[in-house]
DNA sequence: GAGTGGTCTAGACCACATC
DNA sequence: ATGTGGTCTAGACCACTCT
């Protein structure tokens, strides 16, 4: 880990754990350099993710401060936090429905995304995912072979990032996100509980590894209802 | 204009003009730096904001490459590209049909969402927005008007931001935004073409001036089938 | 080993806010 | 005037890729 992510992940504890509480005032940068040793070049980084994410504001000439983030509506089941899943925190226990498991050939539309040839072999799987017994989505994934390998039926059911940044030791670089909506067919009405006509939120995703390889085209269906998407833009 | 700033919209402008093309690799940074006179770090910069649009993606190793956007779908109407609205790219005609404009005090909701107290002036504002005749969106806005002053029926018409950084000389900083979707009711059945019982995408968006104070709640709302959002995580 | 990008530092200088 | 954050530079050193 670098210098300036481990300083971040520290303030970003030390928000989440109520030692800067909402609305308040962090100490200067100037300040903050010296608690952790580093250079304001360094701090400016670190801040500036943070900022990235949603947790802080920063105002020349007056200061840093905690964002206030207490009227959100945290009902939501599906929160994507600073753009990445956190997937509820870990809090709650999440299960998965393996519908498909199987190894095919890429075709067109598959082939496009993860940038390979048609006819590649791929992994196809299709799982539902609930959280504390309720379901909440549909994953359709396809991962090319050449990258990732031996996934195994408990990736499938726990975590498949688990088995690409742990056992593979591959590092997960970016996530490009579009969200979109869909008319659902039977499959998205029997497990999301839709009725028929009613759409779903659809999160395609095409994610690269720090090599610049794609090593994942994902679709993620949700229940409209139960959608919720946060992110900060930063103008520049 | 920064520099930095300045370096990574003349590069955008290369990429959108074709000179550089789709999945090409870019010159080096250190040509890039002798390019544009200045130092690694503020190249770095310039590069990292490219990074963050999703133009393109940096190898450690092996270098800097144009990303392929050519898959994407442009038929979506609604295109928040980068996480703004780039509105098409100004490329198409958009009208306003105003179905509200006053000047309310501010309800509890309201009061929190822009941080001031209840009761205080605010801008109401309900408008349909059309784009080449056909209708795409519902906005509901609220500006407080102790930073927001002297607006006219010819800004809710055309583009209230213009008016907020042309006229009132204030600069956006950002914008903090939350996905959700809803139950329709009849405005936005008859709006958005929507039938009974159909959902629409809202955006919820809060804006900051660079002064840290919020200028801007608000609520846009799209038909299901038009809405279309991309964005980019970095994993750090 | 050479090429290429990433992090960190030290310090100059600038822009904005508050008093 | 002072405090505070933003930009830019010069240069050291490190990490990864492609041969």
């Amino acid at each position: 880990m670098t210098k300036y992510i481990e300083i971040a992940e520290d303030i970003k504890n030390d928000i989440f754990k109520g030692k800067y509480l909402y609305g308040q005032k962090l100490p200067y940068e100037y300040e903050l350099c010296k608690k952790y040793h580093c250079n304001k070049e360094t701090m400016k980084k670190a801040l500036a993710t943070l900022v990235e994410n949603g947790l802080i504001i920063r105002r020349r000439g007056s200061g840093t401060f905690v964002k206030d983030n207490r009227n959100d509506n945290n009902d939501s089941k599906t929160t994507y936090i600073q753009g990445l899943s956190k997937a509820f925190q870990g809090l709650k226990e999440v299960i998965s429905d393996v519908f498909v498991f199987e190894i095919i050939a890429a075709d067109d539309t598959v082939a496009k995304k993860l940038k390979i040839n048609r006819g590649e072999s791929v992994y196809h799987i299709i799982r539902g995912r609930r959280l504390e017994g309720i379901p909440y989505s549909i994953e359709i994934i396809y991962l090319p072979m050449n990258i990732i390998s031996n996934l195994k039926m408990e990736h499938i059911k726990g975590s498949i990032y688990q088995h690409i940044e742990k056992t593979l030791q591959l590092k997960i670089q970016s996530n490009h996100l579009n969200i979109i909506s869909k008319q659902s067919s039977e499959l998205e009405q029997e497990y999301l509980g839709l009725k028929s006509n009613e759409p779903y939120i659809e999160v395609e995703q095409i994610a690269y590894l720090n090599n610049g390889s794609i090593f994942q085209y994902a679709l993620s269906r949700f229940n409209y209802r139960d959608f919720k998407f946060e992110t900060v833009i930063i103008n520049k």
